[in-house]
DNA sequence: ATAAAATGAATCAAATTTGATTCATTTGGT
DNA sequence: ACCAAATGAATCAAATTTGATTCATTTTAT
């Protein structure tokens, strides 16, 4: 599994922490988060508009590129879904970001940026294919899988973000509980 | 199951929704997406400090008061557990608000409102008595269990509110994608 | 039909934020 | 030690946002 090669600007990854955590913050307000003054910020990036603006389309090109990665239309299913997994929790900078920031009408198809109507309709195509292979359960949606799959994923790096989750072993922890869920076995 | 009456006002909820869907809209904008005039929302509430200070206040007493009636510290774990979902899916624009306004921050020993803390606690202890009873696995942290719990609970709120997935059955979902996963049952 | 209450449109000063610049200081490479 | 590049502190005008008010209009209850 070849990881997107994640050389984004470490500034601007922190600059995508730092709106996460405090998205109403003023420009000085997020230049101190970053642990820069406001003028350095300035020359880095001009306008916060256009801040926003990279952090997305770093953000959506990661995410293309990393689904693009794991092949999802022909990879053996169990293959690409552990792939998706690690592509999950790789950038976790860009993907806090997109908790906060991701809107809704990105995916509309009226919008001019169809990558983000792209990708939803890979993941879905993805999920769907994991129930025809017999992989995932037919009686949820494959929609209501993605949703789901990508909320246990972003949910995680929260939580991990906050100190509540170790890093350690949550590829696993995911896998498992997407597909077992949380119950009990019951050997009968 | 009797669920928490929610008096909530009328335009609070509006504006929950408006502010989980633009948090950074000033109060012209605000005013607008919630429709009425900027001066009946002065009116309504003088200062954005307020709106936000008066919503949050209400989502967490909702919050509290709907872990209250769950009874997590002493119901069956399966009644409670259904009553927990329940509980999630009630008020889902205050849930939407806090989405996108719950600052980790609140969860601070040094913060002076103690209310999401005592939230916290009480969850996490309601997964471990889960586990204690046989009800849920123990090879994954109470912690972890939990906030994957809200984690699905959230993103499928979110994804009803984006048209995503249907309302209803949602409360099924969550239990069976919760307690089962997604994967297929073996049979062996 | 009328009075009272609620709402909307418009305005405005104060406060805040932004975008931009200057200059002094610090840092890093050689 | 020296120079060049990068950074920080401070400043400032322009733009935006906020908080507040007034007055006309609409809605509601009686």
């Amino acid at each position: 599994m070849t990881t997107a090669t994640n050389q984004t600007d470490p500034l601007l990854l922190q600059l995508a922490v730092a709106l996460a955590n405090q998205p109403r913050a003023n420009l000085q307000e997020l230049a101190k988060a970053v642990g820069v003054s406001k003028a350095t910020l300035y020359r880095f990036c001009p306008t916060r508009e256009e801040i926003i603006a990279r952090l997305l389309e770093e953000a959506t090109i990661t995410v293309a590129l990393s689904l693009e990665a794991c092949d999802l239309e022909h990879a053996p299913v169990e293959v690409a879904f552990k792939s998706l997994i690690a592509s999950v929790l790789d950038s976790k900078e860009l993907t806090l970001f997109l908790i906060y920031h991701f809107r809704p009408d990105f995916l509309l198809e009226t919008n001019l940026d169809k990558r983000w109507l792209e990708i939803q309709k890979v993941s879905d195509k993805f999920f769907l294919r994991c129930q025809h292979e017999g992989l995932l359960r037919i009686d949820i949606s494959a929609v209501a899988l993605s949703e789901i799959f990508f909320g246990i994923g972003c949910s995680l790096i929260e939580a991990e973000h906050r100190g509540r989750v170790p890093r350690a072993g949550m590829a696993e922890l995911i896998e498992k509980m997407f597909l077992q869920g949380a119950g009990v076995q019951q050997k009968a």
